[in-house]
RNA sequence: GGCGCCGUAGCCAAGUGGUAAGGCAGAGGUCUGCAAAACCUCCAUCACCGGUUCGACUCCGGUCGGCGCCUCCA
């Protein structure tokens, strides 16, 4: 059936085609760097890995771009607070995020443009928009976008089939306005003491300020497909639901108004919360959890994947520690079957018949789901399909050919779902760890020592199993459960440490 | 008040107009000195009430419950 997506502009599932064939042109709404990004946020950057990973499983050539948002009123306020220029205020926070990016497995954009290092383009964009009569300056001296000067105001979210509520959302006081229309945006917020004080201001030719929000992922994305030879439309916009209304409703208006064009981007995707007990992870909540407070707690990022691919992307998903558990004992037995696996393929041809057929049942299922709208739920349902098809042949002692492997691998590829490093090592008779003599009781603090301590206690179990010496054998188990270690006695006469 | 989403086993979660994927947990079993791992077996009638239909969990209406957005929150 092909690539398909729910497109919000559209509310409905479409068959999913590059403007330019075999490329596609991605920008995705990134973090604003005030404060560590909690993984509610990185929820959205998770699904937009995945995005980004099937589009290039498909063979498609992306370019993908992610802003970060350098300047807005909290950046201003809190750098105020520390009497700090915004850009120095900021620069932890970038770095703090790539880290996370990173433990996550999520793979760079092509490119992390920060807002502030956009102004002049922005600038030409407000000049451009004023030049058409589609915005106005305020008795403020701020300039706001005139929302009924572009007809196709509210397309994406629906807007003429609503009502809004001024100031329902109790965010914003709804006097705070110089506008001649409530619903107008504003593109260039005049400048305050208090943005000079942390240089967040700049000078422009219809006044001293800086840009709105919205104003940055317009005026980057455009400088940016300029820059790739890739017109003025984007393929795929994303984001979380959050930013249909009013944000990226903002980014299509001024935009389109600007390059007269019909769409800002073709498609329009946009990844559900993550909730704790029901309410949306948020700051102003009081519930978040980052990357880097699960990391501390010990949490693996194949996990982590695991538990957010296991739910659809337009789904709400309720973060919770049994979710969690469940995941990483999930994880963990999609990476034993992987190890297993691997060690058991063969490099030859003419493999047996239905290790043939599984490769196949594991590429073909993944690519179905994944091809619609990213059902990456279903995508790891097969994956675990193929485990147990997979150990019940391994178990019949049929190796796979690495054809086969290599289906396997490039399926979990796009997941990337299983857990990171810390594998077991495996001892085998007369490893010589008995060379030093009998291990202490306590183990060494340094890793690298304890695992050496774990080997030998490990070769100590093997020998005293092979004198049917049981209550030698199980007392070491115990010794190295208690140090963090589990044992495992495999059927080849080997024994496995593997720290918990 | 407006717009929209959701309600599937103990927990998480796919899905289809024709009688419910997968994961975790649990029970029993095979294997094992014992474990572990792996495999086998078992474990739901899809919030509630109407309607449409030969047939609905899946379509329509309503009720109840949860959630989101409504100007700078992924």
């Amino acid at each position: 059936m092909g690539l398909r997506f729910y497109n919000t502009l559209s509310r409905s599932i479409e068959p999913f085609t590059p403007a330019v064939p075999g490329r596609v042109s991605m920008y995705t709404c990134g973090p604003t760097i005030w404060n560590y990004a909690h993984i509610g946020n990185f929820r959205t950057f998770l699904f937009e890995d995945l995005l980004r990973r099937w589009l290039e499983a498909r063979g498609l050539r992306v370019f993908h771009v992610m802003n970060l948002t350098d300047v807005d009123d909290r950046i201003i306020k809190e750098a105020g607070a520390r009497g700090l220029p915004i850009r120095e205020f900021t620069e932890p926070f970038a770095r703090a995020f790539f880290e996370d990016r990173d433990f996550l497995r999520i793979r760079p954009a092509h490119a992390y443009p920060r807002a502030t290092d956009f102004i002049a383009e922005m600038i030409r964009l407000v000049e451009g928009l004023l030049a058409k009569g589609v915005a106005y300056q305020g008795d403020d001296r701020s300039v706001y976008f005139a929302i009924q000067r572009f007809p196709a105001y509210g397309q994406l979210s629906q807007l003429d089939r609503r009502s809004l509520k001024a100031g329902a959302s109790g965010r914003v006081s709804t006097d705070e306005y110089d506008k001649e229309n409530a619903q107008d945006f504003v593109l260039w917020k005049a400048a305050r003491p208090e943005d000079e004080a942390v240089a967040a201001a700049w000078d422009a030719p219809f006044g001293r300020g800086r840009p709105g929000w919205h104003l940055e992922c317009s005026a980057m994305a455009l400088a940016l497909l300029a820059r790739e030879g890739l017109g003025e439309v984007l393929d795929i916009h994303a984001g979380g639901v959050d930013l249909i209304f009013p944000h990226h409703e903002d980014e299509i208006a001024q935009s389109c108004a600007f390059t007269g064009a019909s769409h800002f981007a073709r498609v329009w995707l946009h990844g559900e919360f993550l909730n704790v007990r029901g309410t949306k992870m948020s700051k102003r909540f009081g519930n978040i959890t980052t990357p880097r407070d699960l990391k501390a707690d010990g949490v693996d990022a194949g996990a982590l994947r695991l538990l957010m691919f296991q739910t659809h992307y337009r789904q709400k998903l309720d973060l919770t520690d049994e979710a969690l558990a469940a995941a990483r004992e999930g994880s963990r037995r999609l990476g034993e079957f992987d190890g297993r696996l691997r060690r058991a393929t063969r490099r030859t041809a003419g493999t047996p018949n239905a290790w043939a057929e599984w490769a196949g049942r594991v590429a073909g299922d993944v690519s179905e789901a994944l091809d619609d709208d990213l059902n990456a739920p279903r995508a790891i349902a097969t994956l675990f399909d193929a485990v147990r098809d997979g150990n019940r042949l391994l178990d019949q002692g049929l190796p796979p050919g690495d054809g086969e492997v290599a289906e396997w691998v490039r399926a979990l590829e796009v997941l990337d779902v299983l857990p990171s490093g810390g594998g077991g090592t495996t001892v085998s008779h007369g490893a010589g760890a008995a060379a030093e003599g009998a291990p202490s009781d306590t183990p060494p603090t340094e890793p690298e020592a304890s695992e050496n301590w774990a080997r030998a206690w490990a070769a100590a179990r093997l020998t005293a199993k092979g004198r049917r010496d049981f209550k030698e054998a199980d007392r070491i188990r115990d010794l190295l459960k208690a140090a963090g270690w589990s044992v495992r006695d495999n059927k080849d006469g080997t024994v496995e440490v593997r720290r918990v």
